[in-house]
DNA sequence: GCTTATAATATGACCGGTCGTATTAATGCG
DNA sequence: CGCATTAATACGACCGGTCATATTATAAGC
C-alpha cells in the first residue's frame, strides 16, 4: 500500500482535532483557530486541505462515523456470535466508553443534526449520508438476526434500525444533561432485549 | 390579574424571538444583535432584562417548553378521552405542526442538549429541568393510562416516559436531516401503539 | 549531477466584520 | 431636581476568509 504523505497526516490530524472539538463545543462554538492550534497547522494552510470551514465540517462528520462502522462491522463479522448478541455487545462497548468519558460529547451526528441541520445544506447532506451508512449496517445486522430467529419478523429491519438509531441519539442527549448512562442502557434493554424480540 | 408592563412585554418579545432564532441557527450560531434587531430592542437594554446571553439562553429554554406542557396538560385534562388517546392526539398535533413548518427546527431542547449540553452549566441545568417537567407530565399521563388498562403494567411509567421522550428527540433530529415526518410517526406507532400496549 | 527557472504549495499578517459585555450618556418619572 | 431606568457607545477579543509573500518542489538545459 502506498506510503502516507505528510500532507495526508496533517489532514487527518485536523480531522481528528475537529471531531474532538466539535463534539465538546459544537460547530459554531469552535473557531478554526482553536482547531489549528491543536493540530499545529497555520491558518493559511488550512485552505490547502479544505475549501472552507463548512466543507471541513462535512468531512469531520464522515471521519467521525468511520470507526463506529468499522467496530460494528467487526462485531457482526464474528462468526461465533449471533447477530443480535453482536449488536448488543457493540452497544455495550459504546456505553463503557461513554462512562469512561464521563458522559461528555455524546454523538457528534446527533449534536450537529440539532445545531446545524437546518442551516448548512452541505453538512445536512453529510449527516444524512453518515446516518444512512450507519443505519444500513445496523439494518443488515438486524436482518441477519431475523434469519437466525432472534429478532421478530413482523416488523421490517429498516424500521427497527431507524427506531434503534433514533432512540440511541435521544438517549445520548439525555446522558449529557443528566450525566448518566442510564438512558443508553434503557434504550438497549427496551429495544434489543424486549421490543425487537420475537 | 395585574396589568402586564411594557418591560414584561419587551422581555417576552425577546424570549419569543430567542426561541425562533435559536431553533433555526443554534445558540452560538445566533448573535444577540440578530435577536435584538428582531425584537426592536437596543443592545444596552438587553442587560436590563437578562444578566448575560447564557442566562437568556436558560430562560429561552423554559419559555420554549411552557406551551408544550400547557398543550399536553390540556389534552390530559379532557375527561372524555382516555389518557393514552390524549397522548397520541397530542403527538399527532405536534406532527401536523412540524409538517406545516416543513420539518425545520425540531425540538429546541434536543438541539441545545447536543450543542451546549457540555459547555454551559447554566443551560445544562435549565435543559435538565425543562426535560424533567415535560417527562413528569408524560409520566403522569402514562400512569393514568395504566390505571385505565390501556398501557402495560410490567414497566414503570418513568421508564416508558423516558423512552418516549428520548425516541421522540432522536426522531426529530432525523426529521430535520431527512425532511420527513416519518421518523416521528414511527416513534408514535412503535411505542404508543405497540410497545406500550398491554 | 548541477544550476537555474518555473510552478506549486505553504503561510501569517491582515481584512472587514461581529461578538458579548462594560461604561457612559440620555431620558422619564415622581 | 434627583434618582431610576433605558439606551447609546465603546471596548477588547475573536470570527472566517484572503492575499502577498516565502518556501519548497519540479523541470529543463548543459
Amino acid at each position: 500500500m502506498p506510503k502516507v504523505t505528510k500532507k495526508e497526516l496533517k489532514r487527518e490530524s485536523l480531522l481528528n482535532q475537529g471531531v474532538t472539538m466539535l463534539m465538546g463545543q459544537g460547530y459554531h462554538g469552535t473557531g478554526l483557530q482553536e482547531i489549528l492550534n491543536a493540530a499545529n497547522i497555520p491558518k493559511g494552510s488550512f485552505y490547502n486541505y479544505f475549501g472552507s470551514k463548512e466543507n471541513f465540517g462535512a468531512e469531520v462528520i464522515q471521519h467521525y462515523i468511520d470507526p463506529f462502522i468499522t467496530q460494528l462491522a467487526a462485531h457482526l463479522q464474528q462468526s461465533e456470535t449471533d447477530a443480535l448478541s453482536a449488536i448488543r455487545r457493540y452497544f455495550g462497548e459504546l456505553i463503557v466508553e461513554l462512562e469512561k468519558n464521563e458522559f461528555k460529547g455524546g454523538c457528534l451526528l446527533g449534536n450537529l443534526m440539532g445545531e446545524i441541520g437546518d442551516s448548512s445544506e452541505i453538512c445536512r447532506k453529510s449527516l444524512q449520508f453518515a446516518v444512512g451508512r450507519y443505519r444500513d449496517l445496523l439494518q443488515s445486522g438486524l436482518a441477519k438476526a431475523q434469519q437466525q430467529g432472534t429478532v421478530r419478523s413482523d416488523k421490517t429491519t429498516e424500521e427497527m434500525a431507524d427506531l434503534l438509531i433514533n432512540t440511541w441519539q435521544g438517549a445520548l442527549l439525555r446522558m449529557k444533561i443528566e450525566k448518566s448512562s442510564v438512558p443508553a442502557k434503557q434504550c438497549c434493554k427496551n429495544l434489543l432485549e424486549d421490543f425487537f424480540k420475537p
